[in-house]
RNA sequence: GGUCCCGUGGUAGAGUGGCUAUACAGAGCUCUGCAAAAGCUCGUACAUCGGUUCGAAUCCGGUCGGGACCUCCA
């Protein structure tokens, strides 16, 4: 099926085709490792994930993703500076070294986000790589030299930076974003003591080395630049080694698109002479929390950690999110979340009934290819999640899982799976067995055997009791069933 | 200061110039000894004030509110 996205390079939705017809490239900004991943995150996280499956599962292609982790940056040297309050002995233990010391503490908190990841089910078989920024420095130097060559960045004070107004005159600049040049930066604090560059909006390829914090040596023409990459450079350089430019799909946060992204596109063009770095660039929305930005000094600033500390499913998060399509801004809700594992507990049921029904034969159905083309079509569609759900409740509504045929249930529960191979929030399995205590399974029996006499005062007693032990008991025509109270 | 986006029922969230989103929660009904599950039905919605129109929640303008970018930020 073709797949239509929208680009915000050319500002609307355009039908998506790869440059290698072989393979989708793709690749996604990733974290930085200073702390573990919070819930706006995610959703950053979310949209790019959504994306390669739906390239694999809706549009059929081979997915290479390439996901980044900002290992070098200010708050990863400054928090793993010796004497830093955010060090945790679980990192190790500090030494004189400080790219050893930001090793450790972007190590740990790699590992989390992997783990972060892995509750989301965004799979590390999905990805192509998930370069380490301090991995490429050699890549990034060489890349700052090709600006350099171009004519497009000066050398001042041990740092090197891009000169936007030189590139602007040769090239767009503003290509992902409207810059507004006559009201540019007006009324914007700028921190006076913090750039030796020629003007405000040159932005630095590689900051000069302060003392006590890591740094790479830099030799440009002859001179040595000890210090370390700006942040904008790791993403061109590392994108463009391992996937080569132009690729097809590049993703971020609404808030990368100026001036991370743009930065991005302008040194590929300055050094690697590529008039695209990509030629999908997509971005998802930002979430809040009841309906306010979500910030720490508001405490609505939730981690992945502290949902499931509260009980929370993660694939309920996951779900939640689904309900809103990745263009808008989100409200992650409380009530939101326990809707949502609502919902996809009664999908997932359907799912178990279904499979239940199913013979072992996987053929096809005129129903189950409703199914398929109804929700592949609104995933097709510029990812439009809500509208997916809404088209497999529809079918829910319409087809319950005792109106199947075997056959039919054998195809339907086909397409689920493929469904599932986008949403990734539900299991495709026989029903989990229930494990009965002896004592519950037996005040059961002695029920049933009081409800076959019609001793309803009796019954009634012994259910009480399986409810108070935390157990329903359903009672059917011919044989009863149990199950624990959630 | 500039440039944008959004404001839908109890909640989350689609969509559209006149025709059911969907889900969760809630109410009623059916089925059941009771219950659970399931099925059926239902509810008060489109921030506000004007304008355009035969007709607007949908188009235009003002107001109020939330948000984004211009500055590290997903």
């Amino acid at each position: 099926m073709n797949i239509r996205l929208f680009n915000t390079l050319t500002k609307r939705i355009d039908a998506f085709s790869p440059l290698d017809p072989s393979r989708v490239r793709m690749y996604s900004c990733g974290p930085t490792v200073y702390d573990v991943a919070h819930i706006g995150n995610m959703r950053a996280f979310l949209l790019p994930d959504l994306l390669q499956r739906t390239l694999r599962v809706v549009g059929g292609f081979d997915v290479s993703w390439v996901m980044n982790i900002t290992d070098i940056d200010d708050k990863t040297i400054r928090d793993s500076a010796v004497g830093s309050e955010k060090w945790r002995p679980e990192m190790g233990t500090q030494t004189t070294d400080a790219l050893a010391n930001l090793k450790m503490l972007t190590a740990f908190y790699a590992e989390e986000f992997h783990r972060d990841l892995a509750s989301f089910n965004i799979i590390k078989e999905h990805f192509a790589a998930q370069p380490l920024a301090t991995d490429y420095i050699p890549q990034m130097q060489a890349l700052i030299n090709d600006i350099l060559a171009s004519g497009y960045a000066y050398a001042s004070d041990g740092s090197v930076y891009f000169n936007v107004a030189a590139y602007a005159k040769d090239h767009a600049y503003g290509r992902l974003f409207t810059i507004d040049t006559e009201h540019f930066r007006e009324g914007v604090r700028i921190d006076a003591d913090e750039y030796d560059r020629e003007s405000v909006s040159d932005f630095v390829l590689w900051k000069a080395r302060k003392e006590g914090e890591p740094y790479w040596d830099y030799n440009v023409n002859g001179t040595n630049l000890p210090g370390r990459p700006g942040w904008h450079i790791e993403c061109s350089a590392m994108s463009k080694d391992i996937l080569g430019l132009p690729f097809d799909i590049h993703t971020g946060g609404v808030d990368l698109r100026f001036p991370h992204h743009e930065d991005e596109l302008a040194q590929c063009t300055a050094g690697y002479h590529e008039h695209d770095q990509a030629t999908f660039w997509v971005h998802n929305e930002f979430l809040e929390v009841e309906g306010k930005k979500m910030s720490k000094s508001l405490g609505n600033f939730f981690t992945m950690r502290d949902l499931v500390a509260k009980g929370i499913d993660p694939l309920d998060v996951r779900f939640a999110m689904l309900q809103a399509h990745y263009r808008t801004v989100y409200n992650f809700t409380f009530d939101g979340v326990k809707g949502a594992s609502a919902a996809r507990t009664k999908i997932q049921d359907y799912i178990y009934d279904v499979k239940e029904r199913s013979t072992a034969s996987s053929g096809s159905s005129t129903l189950a290819s409703e199914l398929r083309t109804s929700v592949f079509t609104e995933l097709a569609d510029d990812l439009h999640t809500p509208k997916a759900l809404a088209a497999l409740f529809s079918f829910i509504g319409q087809h319950a899982a005792s109106s199947l045929t075997p056959d039919e249930a054998s195809s339907v529960l086909g397409v689920l799976s493929e469904i599932n191979g986008v949403l990734a929030v539900f299991e495709i399995a026989d029903r989990p067995v229930v494990i009965i205590p002896d004592d519950v399974a037996s005040i059961a029996v002695q029920r049933w055997t009081a409800r076959s006499a019609k001793d309803w005062a009796e019954s009634d007693r012994l259910r009480a009791q399986l409810t108070a032990l935390g157990w329903t008991m359903n009672d059917g025509k011919d044989s009863y069933t149990l199950e624990p109270m959630a």
